[in-house]
DNA sequence: ATCGCCTTTATTGTATACAAAAGTACAAAG
DNA sequence: CTTTGTACTTTTGTATACAATAAAGGCGAT
């Protein structure tokens, strides 16, 4: 999508995720559109791909509201991408390339470089994170795979799980990610299988443990 | 979405299925708002639903095609299916209400009704399953996954799995039914995840020994 | 003859105006 | 006091015109 549809969607989607719209807040599409400085019509587009993200609801009249995640809802994103991935690193495990596998090294180095810094650069870690799992699914080569998944991993709980994590949960977080790639090297889809679901297991539990203290809504 | 847009969509996606618009084919906005008799805004609506259902795919450059599904595709999408649908009804089984069961027992009738005719009344049976899988993920309870199974429902390759069905094949899919409610009155959520699990294999399976005589596109 | 560049054409993206539908407020009747 | 009907406002849906961009074709240079 072009720039004006583009530019929409990533706007609006901060503006969610900041809190400048909140939970349950009513959306009108006139509104965003001057915020973002184009026309309805991309801001239509972008509202119809935050809906299929599950960021946006539509009553049954046809009027959007920014969605409300509950606890349910947050470990249910985590079941299902608990699951989708651990599919995914099987597949990928015999389907990877050597090119691919040098590239999970590099991000796992640049991973490590971040996680070491006396204080631990969590955006940057982020990124190669994001770029690590975005070539496991990759490898997976299946289009539908890719495609709920790209559209989990943009859901909201997940971008922000990691803001919770601790030093601790970042080495291991790093670990899990080199073991991937040993299981990658010897072609082994139940080990890789198995990593990757406790991976996503271990980040559920870092984010429901940073969250337990009595709240059960997203604002952190 | 309103009536124009959703004729759209049903419109299009009827082309494809039917073949008009065969695999691969350029898809033009214009030429399809001419032959749905609404004006290109609709149809670009119905075309990004059906990209993201995956019945069209578009180029880097924005062209949109008709999406040719390999074998690879099909077998990846019922890999899918299972693994979702089989979720869906483990969880279904410890939150599915009496009224629900109630509900599948009478699809489940019409469904005998429709395979004990002297020639199976495929299309019955089709309309019934469907309402069955759809009450089984709506009992899941989970946004998410009734997000995801609704896009590949309605994937080409589900929507013509069945036509390929022989009378026994349909029987044993009963059958299949039926013992899930009794898993599902038993709040036996490993038994009805096996069955379903079972059930969704045995339609691949169905769908692709109807296939194996050499064919490896979808026109049936 | 072929490659690259420029012009022309086709196709998609965006803005805007108008139509349809839903929500709201208020008044009149029960 | 509640309810229901109705005008009015707000919001979304659709059509159309125009802008931007990609494909196609032609032309010249090498």
């Amino acid at each position: 999508m072009s720039r004006a549809s583009e530019r929409a969607y990533a706007q609006i989607r901060s503006m969610i995720l900041s809190g400048v719209l909140p939970p349950g807040e009513q959306i009108r599409e006139e509104a965003l559109a001057e915020a973002c400085g184009v026309s309805r019509t991309p801001v239509r587009d972008a509202l119809r791909r935050l809906e299929a993200d599950l960021f946006i609801r539509r009553s049954d009249t046809q009027r959007s509201f920014v969605a409300d995640w509950s606890i349910d809802d947050i470990e249910d994103s985590f079941v299902l991408r608990t699951m989708l991935e651990g599919h995914a690193a099987r597949r990928a495990a015999t389907r990877v390339t050597w090119d691919q596998i040098e590239r999970l090294k590099i991000h796992n180095k640049a991973i490590q470089r971040a996680v070491e810094q006396s204080v631990a650069d969590v955006p940057t870690f982020l990124d190669h994170n994001r770029h690590f799992h975005t070539i496991v699914v990759e490898a997976a080569a299946s289009p539908r795979l890719s495609n709920m998944l790209g559209q989990i991993v943009e859901q909201p709980v997940v971008l922000r799980t990691a803001l919770h994590y601790d030093r601790d949960n970042l080495i291991r977080s790093l670990h899990e990610h080199e073991e991937l790639v040993f299981a990658f090297e010897r072609r082994d889809g139940d080990w890789a299988h198995a990593i990757m679901t406790a991976h996503i297991r271990r980040a559920f539990h870092a984010y429901s443990e940073a969250h337990q203290s009595g709240r059960n809504e997203l604002a952190a």
